[in-house]
DNA sequence: ATTGCTGCAAACTCTTTGCATGAAG
DNA sequence: CTTCATGCAAAGAGTTTGCAGCAAT
């Protein structure tokens, strides 16, 4: 019992915003970005948008064991990398993760849909 | 600078139950377990020990995406497995989960120290 | 004696919700 | 004119922290 969708101009200005910026923003963050042109929008609308824009599909959610949840546009199946340095979240190019579910299928009883799959350690810059 | 720790009843209590039950339980349902037989253990305490264990590398945390941080006192490198439906969360052997350190590394710029792996889907119960 | 551990409650962070008003269809 | 979207503030969930007293070394 999904609703319409009405056209909403922070719902689309959110989902730029998060398209254009190639990171992994947290709501706070786009909260406080969108607020530098809007001084009317709040947080609930953020995060009621964010998780329409979920729900809908437009978007997937990234979790870094930081606590916080974070966003991403790019919604195909990709692995990120977070420096515990200085806690930056990159996409990370893993060739051998595209064998994971059906490796991790032929060795268990079970169906997997998808997987989230982080890295941590230190990058290029902090190294 | 951590601190010298002193022998305590409560951390071990919950590190022998962590490592008792086969599971990834939360912080609250290891205080409801141990309430039951010591009606003056508090949540603090919990949490606390849980996590000086933790940056004492004697337990994990493991995040799976519910909000919520599990414990698990298998502490060497595997991955793990969450039902969409019944939402239990299992141990899963995926031998090609061995490379992906390596296979990171090799195709970008970066120190691996650890990852975190979750698949999700279906059990074997569920499926 | 010194320092860590505990229970309790209060505080804190992140996120969601209720409600009255405004905008979209 | 019906339904969704919004701002605001309040509430929630999970976790941490301050403090005074207790336990371990």
């Amino acid at each position: 019992m999904s609703r319409v969708l009405k056209h909403s101009k922070h719902r689309e200005s959110i989902l730029m915003l998060l398209k254009e910026i190639n990171s992994h923003p947290t709501a706070e963050w786009l909260y406080t970005e969108l607020k530098k042109y809007n001084q009317n929008i709040s947080v609930a609308t953020v995060y009621r948008n964010l998780n329409q824009l979920y729900e809908a599909g437009e978007i997937i959610k990234v979790d870094v064991g930081d606590g916080v949840e974070h966003y991403d546009a790019v919604t195909c199946d990709h692995c990120h990398f977070i420096c515990e340095c200085c806690r930056e979240i990159t996409d990370i190019d893993v060739p051998v993760s595209q064998l994971l579910n059906k490796d991790a299928e032929k060795h268990n009883d079970v169906l997997i849909t998808r997987n989230s799959l982080v890295f941590y350690g230190l990058c290029s810059k902090c190294k």
